[in-house]
DNA sequence: ATGCATGAGAG
DNA sequence: TCTCATGCATA
């Protein structure tokens, strides 16, 4: 039932165009230092070494763990068989959500998760094995990418930061096609042309400034956003589902993954930036209609299969941070020799450390902020 | 709220 | 094969 639509993506192109040029005011998500451990080091590529030395060092320092690859995984069960579950999320994939701003839905109870991070402190003999760390990736780290190949090519530079990371710098989506992951719920019309810029989003929102390049302003955003919504009683899956009745052009819904991270800061810069306006339209849509009927009442009116998620147990996801620390781009073979110790699959080790890159970039304004200097909250 | 996964687009 | 946007499933 809930069958995927290989809609394309929400953000329509000129969604995100716009302001593209603005000089990014600085590295927008501060490369989490703890986590960029790469270093480099004269002696060649790090993980050149791992099937010998590096693996036994880490273990070693008990870093890794390689003694007990039990199994580090086990895929849990579809259904969502916890006896209890369904927060606010528990509809996911489920039946496609009322209109708009509707009911308020009970608030959500929410666990807060404190990720122990593991302090593994690779000895130097760690790090020496690595360094040229992405020297495959090649661009030059903190540099906006280079070859300015179409004019649509340098529309994604808002945020040239991204390659704070060493090996980032090398290509650069454009734009528009952004959203076009497979967003199942995404119940949008492929839409071909976009006019390359102008015509910003909607009318409704007014238009893109600088200002909305801003981290400061998109966390303000967020965080007025979150605030309002709740304020309306929708969760942040209507707000998702939601998205599609407003008719845009090229967007449609959002799941609740994508809502939360938004209003919690942890997309890349240009998918907040992005999806920015288009949030920006559905809530004043959404207080509008609760204003009018509001109004109203004052005139005395009145899933089919189920995906299975790995998980990989913390012995082994403790080797892999601490691989990641010294090679977050291994190579296709080391791949292969870590998933062999780690006795996981090859793939869901690839799947990792893409993750896990993907992860570093995501925008933490909190961090950002700090790093900036501003003091707020 | 977040971990792992998918798939498009680019190189 | 990588990045990136995004989602499902789960904690």
């Amino acid at each position: 039932m809930n069958v995927k639509q290989p809609a394309l993506g929400v953000t329509p192109a000129p969604l995100t165009h716009g302001m593209r040029h603005s000089p990014s005011p600085r590295p927008h998500w501060a490369p989490q230092a703890d986590r960029m451990r790469c270093m480099t080091s004269p002696s060649g590529n790090f993980f050149s070494g791992l099937d010998d030395g590096f693996l036994a060092r880490a273990e070693a320092m008990g870093v890794v763990d390689i003694s007990k690859p039990s199994g580090g995984h086990q895929l849990m069960k579809p259904e969502g068989l916890y006896g209890h579950t369904p927060d606010f999320t528990g509809h996911n994939g489920g039946p496609p959500r009322h209109q708009m701003p509707m009911p308020p839905h009970h608030p959500h109870p929410h666990h807060p998760h404190p990720h122990p991070h593991h302090g593994f402190g690779p000895s130097d003999s760690m790090f020496d094995q690595l360094t040229a760390v992405s020297s495959q990736s090649g661009g030059p780290p903190g540099m906006p990418l280079g070859p300015v190949a179409s004019m649509a090519e340098h529309h994604n530079n808002v945020m040239g930061g991204a390659s704070a990371m060493p090996g980032h710098a090398q290509h650069h989506q454009m734009y528009p096609p952004m959203y076009s992951g497979h967003p199942p719920n995404v119940v949008n019309h492929p839409h071909p042309a976009l006019p390359p810029h102008p015509g910003p989003m909607h009318p409704h929102q007014g238009g893109m400034h600088e200002s909305d390049c801003d981290p400061r302003e998109l966390e303000m955003f967020a965080e007025r956003f979150k605030q309002r919504r709740i304020k309306l009683g929708v969760t942040q899956a209507d707000v998702g589902a939601a998205l599609a009745n407003l008719k845009i052009p090229g967007v449609g819904c959002l799941s609740q993954s994508t809502i939360c991270r938004f209003e919690s800061l942890t997309l890349s810069h240009n998918n907040m930036i992005a999806l920015k306006p288009i949030l920006q339209t559905w809530l004043e849509d959404a207080e509008k209609q609760a204003r009018e009927r509001k109004a109203e009442l004052e005139n005395g009116l009145g899933g089919d299969k189920k995906r299975k998620r790995t998980s990989i147990a913390a012995p082994e996801k403790r080797s892999l941070e601490a691989y990641f620390a010294v090679q977050p781009r291994p190579s296709g073979e080391k791949i292969a020799q870590i998933a062999e110790k780690l006795d996981l699959k090859k793939n869901v080790v690839r799947v990792w450390f893409c993750n896990q890159r993907q992860k570093q970039k995501r925008m933490k304004f909190s961090a950002i902020a700090a790093g900036m200097g501003m003091g707020h909250h």
